[in-house]
DNA sequence: CGTACCCGATGTGTT
């Protein structure tokens, strides 16, 4: 056994690594940017929490949602892992001292947001911190967020000339040609050192070791309809299947028709978008976790972090009127 | 169209 793997062992309890698990932590161990492509529930965060543990010093995790985060850290504490997050609920007195106990306190795994890279103090504590090196979880964002809704996410690389030698972990279930592509050389600490012509010009912008497993899911069956009326197909399917179900639709005013007209037609139904108050949206997260209502119709809100292990159904609904 | 973070102002309840 390897270190790698008394770690498994020791904190987790498995005796091996699955997929290309090993293969991505081997190639952040041994200090190269590294691109990891996994299906959901193909143990992405193993993959750098492992060699965290394996090395000295912190490992910084880039997470887009504050919820990620305090999911993470709970799992991590309950296995006697030293992590720690940075939010904006926290005081400042509060931030201090986890930066602190990131430079002397040993904290092995520390998350934040990409906003939070920007922000002066951080940076000030980042350049006296040794850093193992830095994870990007959710790296579609980058590709997905960075232009318009979250440019902190095209900051990153800026972010790497202050610990140089830490190399990128950057992780995600989106595998698509351009999102791969978009990653790489959003996250290359060379591109803000050539023009961007030269940058654009490149065949092969980036040094990144890349692993991929396939995305096959041998358990879930796809199936495209195209329906005259859509609402009454709606109907008709939700009430020929059993179980949980999420259905999405594109607009936050028609979560809200679809969850009316499930709710008349006798099906429980609740509705979800970021239009709502945070304490709304935790109680009918909480309502569909806990089996209270049996259809969550949503917006793509409803969408990172949710893990419920008896969905049986996902629609997508494409309404045209 | 719809996605979230952060920060500082203002208000509420507790010591």
């Amino acid at each position: 056994m390897d270190s790698y793997q008394l770690i498994l062992k020791r904190y987790w309890g498995y005796d091996d690594f699955r997929g290309i698990q090993r293969e991505i932590i081997e190639s952040i161990g041994s200090g190269h940017d590294t691109l990891g492509l996994m299906p959901t529930g193909g143990g992405k965060s193993i993959t750098f929490q492992v060699p965290a543990l394996a090395q000295e010093g912190t490992c910084i995790v880039i997470t887009p949602l504050i919820a990620l985060m305090k999911d993470q850290v709970d799992n991590l504490r309950r296995r006697g892992i030293r992590a720690a997050a940075i939010y904006s609920g926290l005081t400042r007195e509060e931030i201090v001292m986890t930066l602190e106990n990131c430079i002397f306190g040993d904290i092995r795994i520390l998350y934040v947001s990409p906003e939070r890279l920007s922000s002066d103090l951080f940076q000030t504590k980042l350049r006296h911190m040794r850093v193992s090196f830095i994870t990007v979880d959710e790296a579609h964002c980058i590709s997905q967020w960075g232009y318009d809704f979250r440019p902190s996410y095209l900051e990153i690389a800026k972010i790497r000339k202050l610990v140089p030698k830490a190399p990128v972990l950057a992780l995600t279930a989106t595998a698509t040609p351009a999102v791969v592509q978009d990653i790489q050389e959003k996250l290359s600490s060379k591109t803000s050192l050539s023009s961007p012509t030269r940058q654009a010009r490149s065949a092969s912008p980036t040094s990144f070791n890349i692993f991929r497993m396939s995305f096959e899911r041998s358990n879930l069956a796809y199936v495209v309809r195209k329906a005259p009326d859509k609402r009454e197909q709606l109907l008709h399917i939700l009430n020929s299947m059993k179980g949980t179900a999420i259905v999405y639709a594109r607009s936050r005013k028609r979560t809200k028709e679809f969850a009316e007209l499930l709710n008349e037609a006798g099906i429980t139904a609740t509705f979800y978008h970021a239009g709502l108050d945070s304490v709304v949206k935790d109680e009918r997260q909480r309502d569909w976790q806990q089996d209270k209502v049996r259809v969550m119709v949503a917006t793509n809100a409803f969408g990172m972090g949710i893990d419920k292990p008896d969905v049986r159904l996902v629609i997508q609904t494409v309404l045209t009127a």
